[in-house]
DNA sequence: ATTATTTTTTAGATTTGCCTAAAATTTTAT
DNA sequence: ATAAAATTTTAGGCAAATCTAAAAAATAAT
C-alpha cells in the first residue's frame, strides 16, 4: 500500500462514506463535505483517477475502484482504533473522540496501527459502534434493527428502507431520509406509537410506526 | 499557543537540538540536520523570524527566542511521550520508537497529550531516558556524565543516549547496551582512547571514544 | 591587504492544494 | 423542445515548502 497525503486521504475517506449506498458520488456533495470548494474536487478526482483510486469521468461522477476501496478502509480502520484507544485508555468522552482521531488516523506506520490493535485486544466497534476494518480490511456486519425497536437516546445510521413503493420514497424524500443518514431517536409516544427522531442539524420531528418500522438502521 | 506546521514544527526543534551550548546556530548546520538545502533554511528562517520564534539577522545565525523555546519543548514532551508510549504500552523496542514518534509528534491537541501523560503515569524520562518535559516546559536534569568521562573501576548506570543515528543504534545493539545497563569502566588506553568496560555476567571489552562520548550514565 | 574559499542569501521555478470567475455541460421546468 | 437553472469543469492565481543557480557577504589563506 503506497502512501497518501493527508488531503488525499480525506478525499478517499469521504467518497466511501458518501458512496455508501447510491454507487456514484457527486461533485458538489463532496465539496460539501469536505468544506471545500467544487473546483477544488474536481481538481483531486483528476488525480485520483491518476492513481487509479477511483472510475470518474468528467461530468458523470465518482466512485472508489477496488484499490481505493481498500486504502478507505485502511484509513477508517486507523481512525476508529485510535477512537476506541482515546475513549478507552484516556477516558474522553464519546463526542470528543472524532476530532483527534480525525489528526491521528493520518499517521500511517502499519507497525504501530497493528500493534495498537493489539493493545486494544482486537476491538471490532468504535466508540459510536461503527465496525473497525482488520488488517486485511474485513469487519463485521454491525446489527441492522428497525427504527421503530431503536430504543430512545440511541443513535443510528440508515442503511436500509424495505418498502420501496412511490409512496414510501416520496415521504423519504420530504423527511430528507436517506440511506446514510445519522438519527437519534428522542422519544416514543405509546398513544400513536409515532417516534421523535433528530437529524443533524434539524429539529427534532415525528414520523409514524408504520415508517419506522420498514427503515433499517446500523447501531 | 498557537499551532505551528509540520514543517514549522521540525525547524523549531531541529534548531532547539543544536543550540544546545553554543548561542547560535548556522544556516548550513540545520540545512544538513533537516536533509534539506540551506536556501530552503534561509526562507524558513524569514518566516519564523516573522512570527517572533526566534532571532536572526542575515548571514549571523539564528537562536531561538524565549517562545520558541516553549513551542520546542512542547514539541520535545510530545515526542518523549509518545516514544514511552510506543515502548512501555505497545512494546515497541528501544530503537524502533523515535521514527513512529516524528509523525505523532505532531498532533498537537493540548487536551490528548496531558491525557496521555496522566495514562502513562507521569513518566519523566523516555526509552532512550532523555527527560520528558511536563506541561509547563519543565524537566528533570538527573546527575549525567558521559561513559568518557567516567574513572577507571567507577561503576555508572546507562542512563541516556544522545547520537541516536540507525548506526549508533546498531552499534549498541550488537554490544548489548541499553538504558538502564549497568556497567564498569576497567581501564583506558591513551594510544587510541579508547575505554574497556565491564557488563554483568560477561567479559570486558572495549568501545570507542567516539560512541563513549554518546552515551551518559548516571553513578 | 588582497585573493580565494566558504557560507549565506536572493532570484526564479516547481509541486501540492486551494481559491474565484467564467465557460461548458447536464438537469429541470415551462 | 427550448429556455432557465443547477452542476461541473476549466483557466488563471495564490501560498507553503521545496529546489537550483547565481549573487552577496563573511571567513580564511597567502
Amino acid at each position: 500500500m503506497l502512501n497518501y497525503s493527508t488531503s488525499e486521504e480525506n478525499y478517499i475517506k469521504a467518497i466511501f462514506h458518501l458512496q455508501n449506498g447510491q454507487n456514484t458520488v457527486s461533485t458538489n456533495a463532496l465539496a460539501e463535505k469536505l468544506n471545500t470548494k467544487p473546483a477544488s474536487v474536481t481538481d483531486m478526482m483528476k488525480k485520483l483517477k491518476g492513481k487509479k483510486l477511483l472510475h470518474y469521468e468528467p461530468y458523470q461522477g465518482f466512485r472508489l475502484s477496488n484499490e481505493g476501496k481498500k486504502v478507505a478502509l485502511d484509513i477508517i480502520r486507523r481512525h476508529r482504533l485510535w477512537e476506541y484507544f482515546l475513549a478507552e485508555k484516556l477516558k474522553f468522552k464519546w463526542d470528543e473522540v472524532h476530532a483527534v482521531a480525525e489528526d491521528l488516523e493520518h499517521v500511517s506506520s502499519k507497525k504501530l496501527i497493528d500493534k495498537l490493535d493489539e493493545y486494544l485486544g482486537y476491538p471490532k466497534f468504535d466508540p459510536h459502534g461503527d465496525p473497525i476494518p482488520d488488517s486485511l480490511g474485513k469487519m463485521e456486519n454491525s446489527q441492522q434493527i428497525s427504527l421503530a425497536d431503536l430504543a430512545p437516546n440511541k443513535l443510528g445510521e440508515v442503511c436500509r428502507v424495505i418498502n420501496q413503493s412511490e409512496e414510501m420514497l416520496e415521504l423519504l424524500k420530504h423527511k430528507k431520509i436517506n440511506i446514510g443518514t445519522k438519527l437519534e431517536v428522542k422519544r416514543k409516544f405509546s398513544f400513536d406509537r409515532s417516534i421523535e427522531i433528530k437529524l443533524r442539524q434539524q429539529p427534532p420531528f415525528s414520523i409514524s410506526e408504520q415508517l419506522a418500522k420498514n427503515i433499517f438502521v446500523t447501531l
